[in-house]
DNA sequence: TCTGGGGTCCTGTTACGT
DNA sequence: TCTGACGTAACAGGACCC
């Protein structure tokens, strides 16, 4: 274990609805909500506005409304929010050399290399803190300690727009007092079991033997809770991470009724995966898809190939057979596809000879729009729609005029006035638009009809107002979007 | 209040080769 | 040839994270 607290965990405050509230001049200081705007929408982030309200991530859209109703409500725009996280990352590797990102809005960084007590490493935090907000206008929080573990404890207690340094000599009394909720691996049921053995804090818990929390918790999470309970932790900060895999899922407004509805459904929900795929260069051996039916049970089942591949046709037919293999009698709201067992000598996996399957994988993997439009109408006429556009990053911002059905709150789009975003879709086919960017200050709303006024689509910007796609590519791509996804901050 | 979407990791069971 | 022990891989389900 190291002497001095040289691990340091960042964590952004609130970040998508903060780089809403970045980009969006207007939206400053008020509630927002960043998720999905359909029936079955969740919340993804709620600002610390909306926090106020009750509003929390995970949590049913519409109750989110009826309990902030004045909250501005967006969908989530990953190419926005990927700049915002590679200017983030790139002041943080300005310091170490040592930066594990390990989400959109979280990375560690190891500072051993610098010399100096523990209050000299909070003021590089502070210092550090200062330029991030410099750079992206956003508010991060900073945690350090002698391990992942503290540190990243520390950074939730700096919360929000705070810096926070363990010093080993409090480390004890810092972590002794957390609930074991806090505890990274414990979520929900393993509270539940500690619980009924008497344990809720940290305390608690370093009374217990090892074998009482394997017995409650099953054999790694047991250990893990017995070494962390006591602050052992030696995890280095690692740099590269491998995906394992890669996939998509979408839950329909309206259930899914019989066998040919669903398999409809499925090769749309293929695509998505395959492009995801394809975005990282890989080539996969097995393929899984997840059935999540309307009493909320999940059935998955698997085709392993003999090698990998990135076949577009053989991975669609593995995929098709995969759903042949689940038995499914209740109607279905979720249809996922993931591929795993991923390889990154793809191009050698691909089957010779003039048959025409390189051309079909070229232009399946390279025309991006090509393979949305065979996404089945359920899909299309929701709320991911625009979502899973957004998602889909460079490919699409190429400006597209647009018709009020292909838009939803939070899009970016350009008029003849300039740039703006979607407040909100009028009942008469009109689309509320606000003229604002970071770089303008709070702009004003005016109403455009699509239908007699130009009104395109357009890609977002990162914090220095460029567009987001060239700024994300400066993200390291080993780390890019990894587990990039919602998070409660 | 009826519960997203992207992932990782672990566990119990089964299949299989030596 | 049959059987058991063992290690490994695959599979399905689920907890957990952001």
């Amino acid at each position: 274990m190291r002497a001095r607290p040289t691990i340091a965990h960042l964590d952004a405050d609130a970040f998508f609805a903060s780089v809403e509230q970045h980009q969006r001049p207007s939206l400053r200081g008020r509630p927002v909500l960043v998720g999905g705007v359909g029936p079955r929408g969740v919340v993804a982030t709620a600002s610390y506005e909306a926090r106020a309200y009750g509003a929390r991530s995970a949590m049913p859209m519409e109750q989110a409304r009826r309990m902030c109703p004045t909250a501005t409500v967006v969908v989530p725009r990953f190419d926005a929010y990927s700049a915002y996280s590679a200017q983030i990352m790139e002041v943080l590797r300005e310091v170490s050399e040592q930066v594990e990102a390990i989400s959109i809005d979280e990375a560690f960084a190891e500072l051993d290399h610098l010399p100096g007590s523990s209050a000299d490493l909070e003021a590089l935090a502070l210092e550090f803190r200062r330029r991030a907000h410099e750079r992206t206008g956003l508010s991060v929080s900073l945690g350090l300690g002698r391990s992942k573990l503290v540190a990243k404890l520390a950074s939730e207690a700096a919360k929000p727009g705070g810096v926070k340094v363990v010093d080993p000599a409090d480390e004890d009394a810092f972590l002794l007092a957390l609930p074991v909720r806090a505890l990274w691996g414990v979520g929900p049921v393993s509270a539940a079991r500690l619980d009924q053995l008497g344990v809720r804090t940290v305390e608690d818990l370093r009374a217990q033997p090892m074998d009482t929390l394997v017995m409650a918790t099953g054999e790694a999470a047991g250990t893990n809770l017995y070494r962390i309970a006591r602050g052992w932790d030696d995890r280095p900060v690692t740099t590269v991470r491998e995906r394992k895999s890669a996939g998509a899922e979408h839950t329909f407004d309206d259930d899914l009724h019989g066998r040919r509805a669903i398999a409809a459904a499925l090769d749309g929900v293929t695509d998505s995966a395959l492009r995801r795929l394809d975005r990282h260069g890989v080539a996969a051996r097995t393929v899984v898809v997840k059935v999540r039916v309307a009493s909320f049970t999940t059935i998955t089942r698997s085709v392993t190939l003999s090698r990998p591949t990135s076949d577009v046709d053989a991975l669609r037919e593995a995929a098709r057979r995969a759903l042949d293999l689940a038995e499914v009698v209740e109607p279905v709201r979720l249809l996922g596809v993931s591929f795993h067992g991923l390889s990154a000598h793809s191009q050698l996996m691909l089957p010779l000879g003039g048959d025409g399957t390189e051309a079909a994988l070229a232009a399946g993997t390279t025309d991006g729009a090509a393979l949305l439009g065979d996404l089945p109408t359920a899909t299309t006429a929701d709320d991911g729609t625009l979502t899973a556009v957004a998602d889909d990053g460079p490919a699409t911002v190429v400006p597209t005029r647009v018709t009020a059905a292909d838009l939803a709150p939070g899009l970016d789009v350009e008029t003849d006035r300039g740039r703006g975003w979607v407040v909100h879709l009028g009942d008469d086919g009109r689309v509320a638009v606000r003229f604002e960017t970071a770089q303008t200050g709070p702009g004003y709303q005016r109403w455009v009809d699509p239908r007699t006024e130009d009104l395109r689509l357009v890609g977002a910007l990162g914090p220095d107002g460029r567009e987001a796609s060239a700024a994300a590519e400066v993200t390291d791509p080993a780390v890019g979007e990894a587990a990039a996804e919602p998070g409660e901050d």
